[in-house]
DNA sequence: CTAGGGTTAG
C-alpha cells in the first residue's frame, strides 16, 4: 500500500516513465490488487494509457469512474483528438462540461484541434468564447491551436489578432501566421515574420522553412531557395521530408529539375509527397516519359498513390496522346475511388479528348457533379480540337450562364474553337469581352489566336496588321502560324514579308525556311529559293524530321517520312499500292505541290507515299480487324496531299481514321474529314 | 498546438 502511495507519486510528477503496454499493464494490475484505484490513481493509470495510445483499455478504466476527475477528462479527449475520433473527443468535450468540472488549459488545444478538422467554426468560436471568459486566452498552447483553428476556418485576419494578443510566443506561434499568410498568398507578410522571428531570438526550423520555401517557388526565385537549402544543410534539416518535397518542387518550378533529382535521391525517408513532387516536376518541365516511369517505380516502392499523384500524371498521357497508358490509370482512378475528385475528373476529360476520344471526355465531363472553370475549359478546348467549334461556343456560353465566370485559358480555349472553324465575327466578340465585361488583360495566347483565326479565314493583310499592332511583343511562333496561312492561300509577296519578320526573331526556325522554299519552288523562283537554301546550309540547320506515331497491342509503332526500316515495310507498301489503284480510279490526283521541287513528277509521288502519316494508317489497318478505328498521332502539321489521300483510304477501307497533328484532330470517315477541309 | 505535392493554355 504504502509503495503504491510512492509510486503514485512518481508517477504525478513523471507519467511518462512508463514506456511499454505490459509496463503499464503491471501498474494498473498492482493498483487493483491493492485496491488503490481511486479516482486519482485511475486518472493517473488512463493517462499513462492514453499516452502510450492504448484507448480501449483507457476507456475500459474511464467508464468505472463515476464522476471522473479533469485529468481523466482530459486524457481520453486528447486520445480521441490523437486518433483522429474527432467528434468522440468533442462529444466527450461537452460531456465534461455537462458533468460540472471545469477544463484546465490543458485541455482546449486537443479539442480545438478536434474543431478544426471537423471545419466546426461555430462550436470552435463558443469553445473561444468559454476559454475568453475562463481567462485561459494567454494560455501559449492554446493560443497557438486558436490561430490554426481559424487559419483553417475562418481566415487569417483573425489569426492576426489572436497573435497580437498572446502574451508570449514561441516558435510554433511564429510557424503558424507564418503559414497562414503564406498559404492566403500573403507571401511579404509571411516573410516579414520570419525576419522577427529572429529579432525574438527564435531560430526558424524545418516547419518555418516548408511553408516559406513554396513561395520561392512559386516567386521561382531560386537564389532565395538555394540560400535556404544552404541554411537547411547547416542545420542539419535537410532530410526532412516536407522540406524535401518542397525542395524538389522549388527546383522543378525554377527549370532545374536535375538538382531537384539530386534532393530527391539524398532523402533517406520518401512518403507519397515527396514521390509525387519529382513526379510533377517531371511533367511540369516537359519529360512526360520520365514522369510515368517514376510513378511506376512509386507504385513498384509499394507507395500507394493518392488524388494528387494521379492528377500529376495524367496529364503527362494527354501531351505523349497514349491512350492505353491513360486508359489504365483511369482504371486504377476508379478502384482508388477518386472518380469523384475534380482536379483528376479534369485532367481525365483533357487525357481523353488528347488522345483522340472526345466522345470518353465527353461523357466524363457530363457526369461529373460540379463544373469549374478549369473543367468547363478542358472540355471546350477538347470540343475546338476536334473541330466542333459550334459546341465549344455553346459550351462557353452554358458555362457563362451556370455563373462559372471564364479565365483567361478559357478564353483561349474559345478563341481556339473559333479559329478551327472560322468563326471570325464570334472571336472578335470573346476577344474583346474579355477586357470589357471580364476585366482579363489580352495575353500573347489571345493575340495568337486571334491572328491564327484571320489568317486562316484567309484576311491575310489584316491578319498582319493585327499582329503588328499587338500591345505584346509578337513571338516567331506568332508569325509563324501566319506565314502557313500566307502558304496555304498562296500569297508569296506577304510571305516573304512576314518571313524576315520570323528570321529577325528567331534566324533558325527551320520550319519558316522549309515553307518559303516550297512557295518559291512552286512559283518558280528558283533563285530565291537557292538563296534560301545557303542560308540554311550555312547555318548548320536540319530539318525536323516527320514522323508519326501509333499504338497498336499497347505498343507504340513510330514511322519517319522515307524511313523503310519497320519490319512491317512490304506488307504496308503492299497495302498502299492496291489502295492507290482503287484511289486513282475514284478521282485521287496526287497533289504534289508541297514537296520540294528538284525531283521528277513520278520521284514526287513516291515521296508522298512515304510520308509518315500514310506509313502509320496503312500499318493500323493491316493490323486490326476491319471496322476498328485507327488512332495516328503527328508531331507536325498533316499534309495536304495525306489529307486528300486518306480522305479517299476512310472511304475504300470503311474505317474511322483519326489523325491527331500538332494542331488539332482530324476524324475521317466515308471520304470526308471532321475539319471539313478547313485546317 | 505548427509544415510539403495537383487539373485547363503555351
Amino acid at each position: 500500500m504504502s509503495s503504491s502511495k510512492a509510486l503514485i507519486k512518481t508517477l504525478i510528477k513523471n507519467p511518462t516513465r512508463i514506456k511499454s503496454k505490459s509496463q503499464a499493464k503491471q501498474l494498473h494490475a498492482q493498483f487493483i490488487r491493492t485496491q488503490s484505484l481511486s479516482h486519482t490513481s485511475a486518472s493517473i493509470v488512463i493517462s499513462i494509457y492514453t499516452n502510450l495510445k492504448l484507448l480501449h483499455e483507457a476507456l475500459l478504466v474511464f467508464k468505472t469512474l463515476e464522476s471522473p476527475p479533469v485529468l481523466a477528462w482530459k486524457s481520453v479527449i486528447r486520445c480521441f483528438t490523437d486518433q483522429s475520433l474527432f467528434s468522440r473527443a468533442l462529444a466527450s468535450f461537452v460531456e465534461m462540461r455537462a458533468s460540472g468540472r471545469c477544463p484546465d488549459h490543458n485541455v482546449f488545444p486537443s479539442v480545438l484541434k478536434s474543431c478544426t478538422m471537423m471545419m466546426d467554426l461555430r462550436f470552435g468560436e463558443s469553445v473561444h468564447g468559454f476559454i475568453v471568459r475562463l481567462g485561459m486566452d494567454c494560455d501559449l498552447y492554446t493560443g497557438n491551436a486558436l490561430m490554426n483553428m481559424y487559419s483553417k476556418l475562418l481566415g487569417i485576419d483573425s489569426v492576426r489578432k489572436v497573435f497580437e494578443l498572446m502574451p508570449r510566443k514561441d516558435v510554433v506561434s511564429y510557424n503558424t501566421v507564418i503559414a497562414g499568410y503564406a498559404q492566403s498568398g500573403m507571401y511579404e507578410d509571411a516573410l516579414r515574420m520570419v525576419r522577427e522571428m529572429g529579432t525574438s531570438d527564435l531560430k526558424p526550423d524545418a516547419f518555418t522553412l516548408s511553408s516559406v520555401l513554396p513561395i520561392f517557388s512559386e516567386y521561382v526565385d531560386v537564389l532565395k531557395g538555394k540560400e535556404i537549402h544552404g541554411y537547411v544543410i547547416r542545420k542539419g534539416i535537410d532530410s526532412d521530408v516536407y522540406i524535401g518535397s518542397s525542395l524538389v518542387d522549388m527546383y522543378a518550378k525554377s527549370a532545374r529539375i536535375e538538382d531537384s533529382e539530386r534532393v530527391f535521391s539524398h532523402l533517406y525517408r520518401r512518403d507519397s509527397i515527396s514521390w509525387n513532387s519529382l513526379v510533377a516536376g517531371y511533367v511540369q518541365n516537359g519529360r512526360y516519359n520520365e514522369a510515368l516511369r517514376l510513378f511506376r517505380q512509386m507504385v513498384s516502392a509499394k507507395v500507394r498513390p493518392g488524388a494528387v499523384a494521379f492528377s500529376s500524371v495524367i496529364p503527362a498521357c494527354a501531351h505523349l496522346a497514349t491512350l492505353h497508358l491513360g486508359k489504365q490509370l483511369h482504371g486504377y482512378v476508379l478502384r482508388g475511388g477518386f472518380g469523384r475528385n475534380i482536379f483528376i475528373a479534369s485532367a481525365l476529360v483533357d487525357m481523353y479528348s488528347k488522345c483522340g476520344n472526345i466522345q470518353a471526355a465527353r461523357k466524363i465531363f457530363d457526369r461529373m457533379n460540379l463544373h469549374d472553370e478549369v473543367s468547363w475549359t478542358a472540355i471546350i478546348m477538347g470540343h475546338a480540337l476536334h473541330g466542333h467549334g459550334h459546341e465549344a461556343v455553346s459550351l462557353f456560353e452554358e458555362m457563362k450562364r451556370q455563373g462559372v465566370k471564364p479565365n483567361q485559358v478559357a478564353f483561349v480555349a474559345v478563341l481556339t474553337a473559333c479559329s478551327h472553324v472560322g468563326l471570325v465575327d464570334e472571336a472578335w466578340g470573346y476577344f474583346n469581352s474579355m477586357t470589357k465585361v471580364y476585366g482579363l488583360n489580352q495575353e500573347l495566347e489571345h493575340y495568337a489566336a486571334v491572328a491564327d483565326l484571320l489568317g486562316r479565314a484567309g484576311k491575310l493583310e489584316e491578319a498582319y496588321d493585327f499582329i503588328s499592332k499587338m500591345r505584346v511583343e509578337p513571338t516567331g511562333s506568332v508569325w509563324s502560324t501566319l506565314l502557313s496561312s500566307c502558304s496555304v492561300h498562296k500569297n508569296l509577296e506577304l510571305a516573304e514579308k512576314v518571313a524576315e519578320k520570323i528570321f529577325t526573331i528567331d534566324s533558325e526556325n527551320m520550319g519558316a525556311y522549309v515553307l518559303m522554299c516550297n512557295m518559291y519552288a512552286s512559283n518558280g523562283r528558283w533563285k530565291e529559293m537557292a538563296k534560301l537554301r545557303l542560308r540554311v546550309r550555312k547555318k548548320g540547320l536540319r530539318k525536323k524530321p516527320a514522323c508519326s506515331w501509333i499504338e497498336m497491342k499497347n505498343k507504340t509503332h513510330g514511322f519517319v517520312s522515307g524511313d523503310r526500316s519497320h519490319p512491317s515495310m512490304d506488307r504496308i507498301n503492299e497495302f498502299l499500292k492496291a489502295v492507290m489503284e482503287q484511289m486513282e480510279k475514284e478521282g485521287y490526283v496526287a497533289d504534289t505541290s508541297g514537296v520540294l521541287h528538284d525531283v521528277d513528277e513520278e520521284h514526287k509521288r513516291e515521296l508522298l507515299f512515304g510520308h509518315s502519316e500514310r506509313l502509320a494508317v496503312a500499318f493500323g489497318i493491316i493490323n486490326t480487324e476491319p471496322g476498328t478505328t485507327i488512332r495516328v498521332t503527328k508531331n507536325i502539321r498533316i499534309c495536304t496531299d495525306c489529307h486528300v489521300a486518306i480522305k479517299f483510304i476512310s472511304k475504300i477501307t470503311e474505317r474511322e481514321i483519326i489523325v491527331r497533328d500538332n494542331s488539332r484532330f482530324h476524324h475521317f470517315n466515308r471520304g470526308s474529314c471532321s475539319c471539313g477541309d478547313y485546317w
